[in-house]
DNA sequence: CGCCAAGTTGACGTTAGCGTTAACGAAAGG
DNA sequence: CCTTTCGTTAACGCTAACGTCAACTTGGCG
């Protein structure tokens, strides 16, 4: 477990996540991330890392910046009332509708993926027995 | 089933795919389709539609159109030698992968969302019973 | 004939998401 | 003291994927 009181230097977090400092630069400036100063050093704490590893996460999965602010703040609510409470369960409620809708897709390329596969496969074993005969 | 022999406009295509012309001519133009002319008006076939349906998923997947284009050339492989057949075998199973672990991102990010959304069902239930009480 | 709807070809503009210098500061080591 | 090794800001550059004109043609239709 990692612990929660831990320290990261940028280079650190770039090279966990397999990102350039730039980038994580970058998340900051359009405010995904905002991390503690010392100096003019930015120094990161586990919250930090959290939202990074979300927004590395949303981009494997062809999520806009902006998408992956929406899921951050649905991770960092702290929603104390009941219309907030409600507003958010419908924002988790339609982004899980785009993923569901996502995963259709993938579902679907998939299927298709795997009828070119065995055509091919098929059109191989011919050409095999071609050769044999 | 769609007529093999059919034929579509642009502003058809477009309406069908909700996509903008422009867009299609922009496939045109980096050579992901090449529909018929017919004095100087594009005439699209039901290959050519095909075509169109696989971008328009491959987009909504996340799929750039250099990857995009590598699907559309699984279909259309063609292939005509063992060699050929393998290397196209080997492609797809690259992409087929890449999917897989599209899908897998996409499960824990749900997972996720899950959890989000049962912390905060929680936290409204505990709203309602202040209220209540 | 006049005109509109749908089509066409440039060509420049725009947004997202960083990459890439440039120019500099601060700590660590030989 | 000098040189790496991180780090910083500022600013311009770049690719993808179209959007958005402009300027024009073409086929009906009243």
């Amino acid at each position: 477990m990692v612990d929660k009181s831990r320290q990261y230097s940028i280079s650190q977090l770039a090279k966990e996540f397999d990102v350039t400092p730039r980038a994580i630069r970058h998340y900051e400036q359009i405010g995904l991330i905002a991390p503690q100063r010392v100096g003019q050093n930015r120094i990161y704490n586990a919250a930090d890392r959290i939202r990074l590893k979300l927004i590395v996460r949303g981009k494997r999965l062809g999520l806009s910046l902006e998408q992956s602010r929406e899921i951050i703040n649905m991770y960092e609510h702290g929603a104390n009332n009941a219309a907030q409470l409600e507003t958010l369960i419908d924002a988790i409620r339609l982004q899980r509708e785009r993923l569901q809708a996502q995963l259709e897709e993938l579902n679907s390329m998939l299927g298709d993926l795997d009828q070119a596969e065995a055509e091919s496969l098929e059109a191989l074993a011919h050409s095999d027995r071609a050769k044999a005969g």
